[in-house]
DNA sequence: TAGATTGTTAATCGATTAACAATC
DNA sequence: TAGATTGTTAATCGATTAACAATC
């Protein structure tokens, strides 16, 4: 197969295989099947297969997948080895929980830089960050080769902060707060809000249907 | 229309809409299209109409939706009215920013107790709440009405934990840790992982495809 | 009446799963 | 060689979007 457009979800399952075969390294096991792959993250074989093949032949028909090599080539393919830089806005519990989440988010990105619209908050120091206020949000961003924001303001600040991370050049945001909010094409939006996840596993704990 | 099986989407669907209503009466509109909703949510208008139409007639052809009688009839859909009880296991950061996230995390839940295995936590407070053992997890679950369980623990603690909320008779899982947990049929289990959020929005701020 | 917008069917698009030849 | 498992095509399933009659 090889490289057509990858669609959403497929990379959004790649993070789950590398978890996956990181723990396998450390209890020293070599190869995995498909099988073993989707037993353990309850997907379909034939799923995993398909996903790792848009990427290249990574496998060994009659034997599996070389754990390693497939750790080394999805983090290529996730580029985990280059390190980006992270700003974050509001600072309240949400965005302390974050900063504070051992500085690496994960593998390879870095907070670097905090921000607040409270001046109470200016000058304080989260996990070794001072808190700056909003107006110096263009400058350190380009000063430190920022290229993500994450947003933990309320809702209502949410597209205002989104405003200013736009025009300060960032290119990929992850806002925390409960709203849509809408950046240029060429800056890329994801939503984490866990709202919509509670609310849904509410509605199908009474309406059984696995 | 009017109840088939309702998707995953669907249902996710909703929050969204409700939250965008209630903005809506805020600002004292008494009248929304599907057009204007879409627009605002970044979604197809026809897919909200869809949606809706799932549950009932809800809009009047050549109107639109009124937006309090669609807020009324969505909040009974997501059965809004009545309180869920919450038990939360993992004092970290996390676990703290959720429980403090005013108590309420959204409209009808409510963390009523909150858990750790570590014996240095025992007593102390978080939100007047006790940080109790996890020994007394199955009793308080039972006591309290508890059924639905969040749990902010390491990755490698996550399955044990959710074992101990199936044992104790709770009926819906919301992990937040970075592992896939298991349950039993009958206990729904949804994950709030950011970690793919975050990978997945890297790749695509590279692979420009929006 | 003319314009707007719903509810719904049909068309399209995309993602998941099954099946199997290739081959280790 | 026999058994296992991949990569990939074809079949299926499901979700989104377009289109339009109904009607306010």
């Amino acid at each position: 197969m090889k490289q057509d457009k990858i669609s959403e979800a497929v990379v959004r399952r790649l993070p789950l295989y590398l978890r996956y075969l990181n723990e396998l390294t450390i209890s020293g096991v070599q190869t995995v099947s498909s099988q073993d792959l989707g037993d353990k993250l309850d997907l379909n074989p034939a799923q995993i297969r398909k996903d790792l093949a848009y990427f290249g032949e990574f496998g060994r028909k009659g034997v599996g997948y070389n754990v390693h090599y497939l750790i080394e080539k999805i983090r290529q393919i996730l580029k985990l080895d280059k390190i980006l830089n992270v700003a974050l806005v509001g600072t309240g519990n949400l965005g302390r929980a974050l900063s504070n989440y051992s500085m690496y988010i994960r593998d390879n990105m870095k907070i670097v830089a905090v921000f607040d619209s409270d001046p109470s908050k200016y000058g304080t120091f989260i996990n070794r960050l001072t808190v700056q206020p909003m107006n110096e949000l263009s400058e350190t961003v380009k000063r430190l080769d920022i290229t993500i924001g994450i947003i933990t303001v309320p809702a209502t600040e949410a597209q205002n902060v989104a405003d200013r991370f736009v025009e300060a050049g960032i290119r990929g945001i992850l806002n925390f707060a409960p709203s849509v909010i809408k950046a240029p094409s060429g800056v890329r939006v994801h939503h984490a809000d866990f709202t919509g996840e509670l609310l849904s596993l509410a509605y199908y704990m009474d309406h059984e249907k696995s």
